[in-house]
DNA sequence: GGGATGACAATTT
DNA sequence: AAAATTGCCATCC
C-alpha cells in the first residue's frame, strides 16, 4: 500500500520543549523517552534534530537530555556535565547511571490514573 | 530531488 | 560487552 501518507503534517517540536520543560533538576531522560513522552514513539533521532536547534541560551533545560546508554551526546557535553553534577547527578565520563537518574512522568500522589483523563 | 549527515534507538551478530 | 544493521525524521549540499 501506500508508504505513509505524511502530507503537510509536521510534527510539533513545541510539544517537545513542552515535555522537556517538565525534566525536574537532578534527572535525565533519554531522546527516545522524550520522543515518546511528546507523543511520537521511535522518533529519537527527531528529537535530536529538535534540540540541535536551540538557542545558545534557550531556558529548555537540554543539558537534562541523554541517549538510551546515559552517555551526553551534545555538543557541550562538558558544560551538561558540569550543570548535570550542579544538579546532584552523578557524571562518569560523559555518563550518567539511566538507571538511578532516568526521569518518568510519574504523576504526582492523588492524581491516580483516571480514564475520564483527557 | 537524490544522497549524506546528525545532540538516536532497538535488534541482531 | 561491542560492532554492525536497520529504522526514523529533518536539514544541508
Amino acid at each position: 500500500m501506500s508508504k505513509t501518507i505524511n502530507l503537510h503534517l509536521k510534527l510539533s517540536s513545541a510539544q517537545v520543549l513542552t515535555v522537556l520543560a517538565k525534566v525536574p533538576s537532578g534527572r535525565v531522560v533519554s531522546f527516545g523517552d522524550l520522543a515518546y513522552m511528546a507523543g511520537y514513539p521511535g522518533k529519537a533521532r527527531w528529537v535530536g534534530t529538535v534540540l540541535s536547534k536551540l538557542p545558545a541560551h534557550t531556558q529548555v533545560p537540554w543539558h537534562r537530555v541523554v541517549n538510551a546508554q546515559g552517555i551526553l551526546t551534545c555538543p557541550r557535553a562538558d558544560l551538561a556535565t558540569k550543570r548535570l553534577i550542579s544538579e546532584g547527578v552523578s557524571v562518569r565520563n560523559s555518563r550518567v547511571s539511566m538507571k538511578k537518574h532516568r526521569w518518568s512522568p510519574e504523576q504526582p500522589a492523588g492524581k491516580v490514573a483516571d480514564s475520564t483523563e483527557d
